[in-house]
RNA sequence: GCGGUUGUGGCGAAGUGGUUAACGCACCUGAUUGUGGUUCAGGCAUUCGUGGGUUCGAUUCCCAUCAGUCGCCCCA
């Protein structure tokens, strides 16, 4: 058996890699206007960064991550998420003391998990996000947000569902968990085994269980909301204020907790509503993980607010693909040459050449196919114009040009052509 | 990590315990000695994911394995 690729992760070929271009590009720019800056971290990092920055309870950690060890003995990991390196670039190189503040930037690339692929999920993946570092106002959460919204809306998705809550700081984090644990305990054995585990590992985990969903205890169980001191509900407040500012559709919900142990105050998700979608509807997650950089780079890092999402890139184009969106890729080219005769073959090269210096795109033919196989190549490569050129037309110094959309075909002085296809290029209403 | 389901040419897809494995699309060639998107004719799998077993004989039955796919957990 030939050897295949890895479980979990593709290839992306011509034909698709267009789309991806067309995203990156679109996110690029919007990240250009917010004032977003890319940032490039390598790809795997000490696998410490992850057991402190995403946190060594997490399911990403407990079982998810490539980790190896190096020729010198090193542990490593192939990241599974942007945000910590993002932190520790951030720390060690000093950008606490950039002039700007706060510290906004942006990465895309591929990211790691051991996980069993499904519908939206992949052992390779791509993800764009954004991280804003050094400022815990309120309005750069919004800020986050409206970028996050903002590239799938440019890009033509509708039934998106914005779902945001507040996990509060720690002391109210704290508070609502111990109530919680208070509150199921005494009866867990009436809940499924997940959910006894949750209660020690992750209590807020209990609220979406599917199974117990209609258990008794789960209306009456203590809301985050509930437990907010009057900072972190201020806070989220004016997040709120913010988003209705800006006229971002968003819906509250107590009972969204995200799975990486870092965020605290604003966390979000954004779902696709578009039918046929699969299990998996989440597109992009984030939130504020205020405390993270003192996680990463100890007691004597400086305290660092942050926010910021990550969106896949694979999740995204199920979605556009759900919701029927055509992207404006261009196809077609400008000018197929068709030749005929060994010299006319050779000089289609020099012809193919100065036609790409002078900015067309151009193919010609290299199989040796006959006249009528290369029209056919034309036709399928969608080309505007074929240029043809046999020894005979060579012999007397001219060429033809075939208008493939009318049919219409002109001879031309072979000297000149390079000009007179700009000008016919022109008329041609490109 | 657990469960369902699928695996036949480049793609889609039939099929049967037994001589030559349908069909459609795509592609190539010719009808049309130098002009596309139509039509017609022809061509294109020593082989049915891989390994093993049952059998006189397996693509068809059994086991294992790999992979796709869908769901659970959880996430992007």
């Amino acid at each position: 058996m030939s050897i295949q690729i890895p479980r979990g992760t593709q290839d992306l070929l011509p034909g698709t890699t267009e789309v991806w271009q067309y995203i990156e590009q679109t996110a690029r720019e919007i990240c250009r206007r917010y004032q977003y800056k890319e940032i490039r971290t390598p790809i795997f990092e000490h696998t410490e960064l992850f057991l402190r920055g995403v946190g060594d309870t997490t399911d990403i950690v407990q079982k998810e991550m490539y980790s190896f060890k190096d020729r010198g003995d090193r542990d490593l990991t192939l990241r599974p998420e942007g945000t910590a390196s993002v932190v520790r670039s951030y720390l060690e190189n000093k950008m606490f003391g950039n002039a700007n503040q706060p510290v906004k930037l942006y990465y895309i690339g591929p990211m790691f998990r051991y996980e069993r692929p499904q519908a939206g999920r992949f052992r390779q993946f791509v993800q764009f996000g954004i991280e804003a570092l050094g400022s815990k106002d309120p309005a750069i959460d919004a800020e986050v947000l409206s970028l996050a919204m903002g590239i799938y809306k440019e890009l033509g998705l509708k039934k998106l569902k914005l779902v945001i809550n507040s996990l509060g700081d720690s002391d109210s984090r704290t508070a609502h968990r111990n109530a919680l644990v208070d509150h199921f305990k005494p009866r867990i054995n009436e809940f499924c085994g997940d959910c006894q585990n949750r209660l020690e590992k992750n209590p807020l985990r209990i609220l979406d269980c599917k199974k117990d969903h209609n258990h008794e205890l789960m209306a009456s169980a203590p809301s985050i909301i509930e437990f907010l001191n009057e900072e972190s509900r201020v806070y989220f407040e004016k997040v709120q204020k913010h988003l209705t500012d800006l006229d971002i559709d968003f819906v509250i919900d107590p009972t969204l907790v995200r799975g990486l142990d870092y965020y605290n105050h604003t966390a979000f998700e954004i779902m696709s509503e578009a039918e046929g979608f699969g299990s998996i509807t989440t597109l992009c997650g984030g939130g504020r993980y205020n405390g993270l950089a003192e996680q990463i780079g100890g007691s004597d890092a400086p305290g660092t607010p942050g926010i910021g999402f990550a969106l896949s890139i694979e999740r995204l184009i199920s979605a556009l693909a759900a919701e029927n969106v055509e992207l404006p890729i261009e196809e077609g080219i400008d000018c197929y040459l068709v030749s005929m005769g060994e010299a006319a073959k050779d000089y289609t090269v020099k012809l193919a050449y100065q036609l790409r210096k002078a900015g067309f795109t151009v193919e010609k033919d290299y199989q040796d196919r006959k006249v009528k196989a290369q029209f056919k190549s034309a036709d399928r490569l969608k080309a505007k114009f074929v240029a043809v050129l046999g020894d005979d037309e060579l012999e007397k110094q001219i060429i033809n040009l075939k208008n493939m959309t009318t049919g219409e075909q002109v001879e031309m002085e072979l000297a000149t052509f390079i000009e007179q296809f700009k000008s016919q290029q022109s008329l041609g209403g490109k």
